[in-house]
DNA sequence: TAGATTGTTAATCGATTAACAATC
DNA sequence: TAGATTGTTAATCGATTAACAATC
């Protein structure tokens, strides 16, 4: 819950950073999200004291210090699997890269897309995995399969070692319990939206 | 945060009646998901009373109780602004129209991809979105533009009288406040695993 | 010094869980 | 009736907010 406010509280700065601004307090950062300035302090003073008392936070500092906290002070190789439309797609999104991820190499089992390069990068079989995935040293995967095959990425990427999950695939996957996993379930997105228009007719 | 596990329930009954299971405890539906079975009872017991002591639930009752409450008892027209990679891979994905939700309509600014149809789904220019939008009497849009487009769409989707907003271009968007609006934001998804990872490096 | 703002303690709030009478 | 399981109240837990001494 307080990561998701470190990433937000981060690109504020670097917002911040570009604007030119030298300094923030809590207050301006709570304000700018709907926040509670002591919730922004006591967010930010549970990872270390970054702040100066009667002045704020020093923007660039501040900036670097979430950075290093959320692992974004490095560059992040990530396993693609998956090029279909939904990879594609992620494949081209620019949001990703920006923060130091980067797409280091596809799969997919579809023998027209497989043994060449999308911008550079390498496309494999899915059976070259574990080697490819090893060889870069990748940690995080995101899986972008249909449902039915799923699983069976999942447990390979396991086996080749990968550390952290982010699976858009519209199923539940089981991994051991050191493997971090993110699900991004569209269907329950529009839900929560659909209950309150729903709502709003009953 | 209960409408999201009343997702979720849902999803589990539509399994265990395909299942041919009739009927479910509380405690049945709380080990699925790790959680506690007064938790699950006290989400069912808001909305009304649908258990029956010393049965449980019926399956196909408290599924259909979940569905009304979430407005999944109706088919929703979605408008789809974007149809580029992103836009085209939620266009085929299956995991939307399962729960009816419907792509009815698709909007674009490239020439070479309008006034025609995607399965029978016609895609017209956005200039055209007040229009087709209040024709079809859709409230649901998902959002999949350029970052740079995004406000502006969604300015043209609030005047055409769309209620919700489900985005996915990577920036903030602002909306009134009676338009709800959801942000799938894969940067920050990517970055609570990043940080993880750094976490059991230090 | 006076004003501003932090880090942190104590108070509040809301959400989760335990416990149990009601009842199928 | 005995066993099971609900709906709900009371207890617990954790997260948010208010307040303020510390200090720049």
């Amino acid at each position: 819950m307080t990561v998701r406010r470190l990433s937000v509280y981060t690109r504020c700065l670097l917002q911040l950073e570009e604007d030119g601004v030298k300094t923030v307090s809590s207050h301006d950062l709570a304000e700018r999200f709907n926040l509670n300035s002591a919730q922004v302090r006591k967010d930010l003073a549970y990872f270390g004291e970054f702040g100066v008392r009667g002045i704020g936070y020093y923007v660039a500092g501040l900036k670097a210090e979430l950075q290093r906290i959320l692992g974004l002070d490095r560059e992040w190789p990530v396993a693609l699997i998956g090029f279909g439309n939904l990879g594609s797609a992620l494949f081209h999104y620019k949001g990703l890269g920006r923060q130091g991820f980067r797409i280091a190499v596809i799969f997919d089992d579809d023998p027209a897309k497989t043994n060449r390069e999308a911008n550079g990068v390498p496309i494999f079989a899915t059976r070259d995995l574990a080697r490819e995935v090893k060889a870069r040293g990748v940690q995080i995967a995101i899986v972008a399969v249909p449902a039915e095959a799923a699983q069976s990425v999942a447990d390979q990427l396991v086996a080749a070692g990968i550390k952290a999950v982010l699976n858009f695939a519209p199923t539940r996957i089981r991994l051991p319990r050191d493997v971090r996993l993110k699900d991004v379930d569209l269907s329950i997105e529009l839900e929560t939206l659909s209950f309150y228009l729903a709502k709003g007719s009953r």
